[in-house]
DNA sequence: TGACCAACCATAAAAAACCATGGTATCCCA
DNA sequence: TGGGATACCATGGTTTTTTATGGTTGGTCA
């Protein structure tokens, strides 16, 4: 599946299209869908996207841990599922955002990608300054509670 | 997965570019990214570094444990995976540091890559040696404290 | 016809590939 | 064992390609 790293800022113009940062389209091209999926996470201002099967598989785990008629399970899926976008990229690889997760994730005039494992964010570039600032704090306090991961050392 | 022993202390060009020890080279040619994974440990102010199964494996070993949406989760991903890069080699085997990391670790006309196992460091030469002499009397102290490992005997 | 959307073309900046070189350690053979 | 040849590695500069970005055109649907 593919992954995603680092944090690149794109311009937005005013037709409403970002590029997608170079690295995040080499690592969704083995996919089925040449493009991103994109939807409303629930937590944060912002929006989320993944290749295709990260989305399959995320359906696969609700079903699988709920049953496929929890109400539980249904509103999450409705809430996610039921507002993702696939988004095809132009052939310079650029993507139109959604107007309403446009507004909805404050995305101005620069949008910044954040690559977070096997899904990313979208930000308007002002609010992940802000929002960084206070991941890196509560990470500080959360990562002795995690599970200790290879290298023998401190991440 | 790779592994890396040893110090190397390699000149940085004026573009950036830093020739990776030809041995630590080796130990990611086996790995799916022909290149090394760079990003910002939260305690020194220096550069870690690994393969690319390393960071898939700590982002795959997050998102198990916990549910896609945990905030403790998030945090950590966001501080690491966030910050990481992904550095592929020239055909001479060298990587380009992001200015960003090279400055947050004081790099300025050559760096050192410690080997750590799993992992490794990349201090500016100057700093290393500062930070060597701390460790090294510090693991002196550190030592005899550490509960017994492998093998049935003391260590 | 007018608004919207998808492809096309152009350009500047940044990144990657290419080519050349000097030094060092290693191998081979007399 | 000595000396030359050789392979490898680190380094520097130049060229080519990619990427991000902006504008323009053509098509489509209401």
């Amino acid at each position: 599946m593919a992954f995603f790293l680092s944090t690149f800022t794109n311009k937005v113009d005013k037709k409403g299209r970002v590029s997608v940062p170079a690295s995040f389209r080499s690592a969704v091209a083995a996919s089925h869908f040449p493009g991103i999926v994109v939807y409303r996470p629930l937590n944060f201002p912002c929006i989320e996207g993944a290749d295709m099967s990260f989305l399959e598989q995320l359906s696969d785990r609700l079903y699988g841990d709920f049953g496929p008629f929890n109400p539980d399970q249904m509103s999450v899926a409705t809430a996610i599922l039921a507002g993702a976008s696939q988004l095809g990229f132009d052939p310079e690889g650029r993507v139109m955002l959604p107007a309403e997760m446009r507004d909805a994730a404050g995305i101005d005039t620069h949008a910044t990608f954040v690559g977070l494992g096997r899904k990313f964010q979208i930000w308007g570039a002002d609010a992940y300054q802000a929002h960084l600032k206070d991941q890196l704090s509560h990470a500080a306090e959360a990562a002795p509670k995690l599970p200790p991961f290879g290298g023998g050392g401190q991440a």
